[in-house]
DNA sequence: TTATCCTTGACATTTGTCTGACATCTTTCC
DNA sequence: GGAAAGATGTCAGACAAATGTCAAGGATAA
């Protein structure tokens, strides 16, 4: 996921921006002039930026003329309260959105959010090894541009080996974290599972990835390189 | 140019906004009741609705539901000031904007032109997948060049599949988003309307997409593309 | 009224999952 | 090296659960 650039010359405000966009898990990246908002800009094409108004050097409204000029990335302005004016101004000149200082945390998350949805509309989150694309929304597993049908209960266990990828389970932990703590019956499930994952991906080349049997442990995704 | 709905129910503030959108150059329609809203905006398809939250009868969250079953016509809720929860919510069920009371005239005409910039600018609202072809805002879908004609509840389920292609949806929240979030009846309804869904799209060819069953989930539209 | 739409409830069908059995492999110990 | 014990791989069938489908009957709107 592509950055937040956050744009704002007072120290102690910019942490707090990114405090509360971490926690929301937002990547932040921080820059303390127009100028080098500009540059990063350039660098680490942001998702989204909060922009302040009041900055040493170029001030805001620079700051945004210069970035409508190459892109329509969403920009939220932070202005200070009661200027009136500089909301207006802001909306005018191609910003998305304002946020008053002093702000609440829950609303600039709120405001980010609701600016990424109306401007992204999407954002697929596919993992990727190799040949092997995860899509979690879709639910959806590709290998070599194909689509694989599995069984829910095996694509559950393929997306949380995926999710710790050269991390060893037990059957007991799979159990756990896939079907359920309230399941019954017996481990054995979990090799049939295994079992049909590993035709499944009988084409996944061995070279970058592959499940893997611990004896006496359990199993386990590996994948090389990258 | 299509009008602006006003739909608020103290009067004076009516008449402010009216004032102040007519004199940008807006056509307004002004209604008092949540009821008057739905009626009206069906006949007269607005550009833009300014929906007060506080309404007699039916309040701005069940008509901003409503709309949002038929249209992604822009909404910009009306909120007392302060009301961060009102905010909040606002922006996750669909809103587009809001502006807390007491409001100046500028910023109300200034947030209108911004919302209005920002959704007109996106993409045109039909969607294509191939042969099939929707049109989220006509509320048509073509199929090789042929009108498809479908039950207004299966359109709807359609129409919000294909805002969301390749996401899985449960019945339930099939349920919360098309039949309303006061549905008593059972989930089985969903199936019915997908079965004919499915019927109605049977020449649309699979490799172009489907409607697919996520057991234990719920169903998507999945679209392949390329 | 007539026609359309929607839902209910029943039943059919498909699909997913587990059990138990047996085969195969690895490790250990003699 | 070889046999036994234990772990894992594999299979088929039974069962359960989710979904597909149908037809009848209200409800609603033209």
């Amino acid at each position: 996921m592509k950055p937040i650039l956050i744009v704002e010359d007072e120290y102690p405000i910019s942490q707090v921006l990114r405090a509360y966009l971490q926690k929301a898990k937002f990547d932040t990246e921080q820059v303390y002039t127009g100028e080098d908002a500009l540059a990063r800009f350039d660098e680490i094409k942001p998702s989204l930026v909060l922009l302040d108004i009041m900055l040493p050097g170029k001030n805001g409204w620079q700051i945004l003329k210069e970035i409508r000029k190459k892109s329509n990335c969403p920009v939220i302005m932070l202005t200070a309260l009661g200027e009136v004016n500089d909301r207006l101004t802001g909306l005018n000149e191609g910003a998305d959105d304002y946020i008053s200082k002093p702000f609440a945390g829950d609303e600039v998350v709120a405001r980010v959010k609701a600016v990424l949805r109306r401007t992204e509309a999407k954002q697929p989150s596919v993992q990727r090894f190799g040949q092997l694309e995860i899509d979690l929304d879709a639910h959806r597993v590709k290998l070599n541009e194909q689509n694989i049908e599995l069984r829910p209960r095996d694509l559950s266990l393929l997306l949380f080996l995926a999710e710790h990828p050269n991390k060893t389970f037990t059957r007991e932990q799979l159990i756990e974290h896939v079907w359920g703590f309230d399941y019954e019956g017996s481990d054995r499930a979990v090799d049939l599972s295994i079992k049909r994952l590993r035709k499944a991906l009988k084409d996944w080349p061995a070279s970058e990835g592959e499940i893997r049997t611990l004896r006496g442990l359990g199993y386990q995704l590996s994948v090389y390189e990258e």
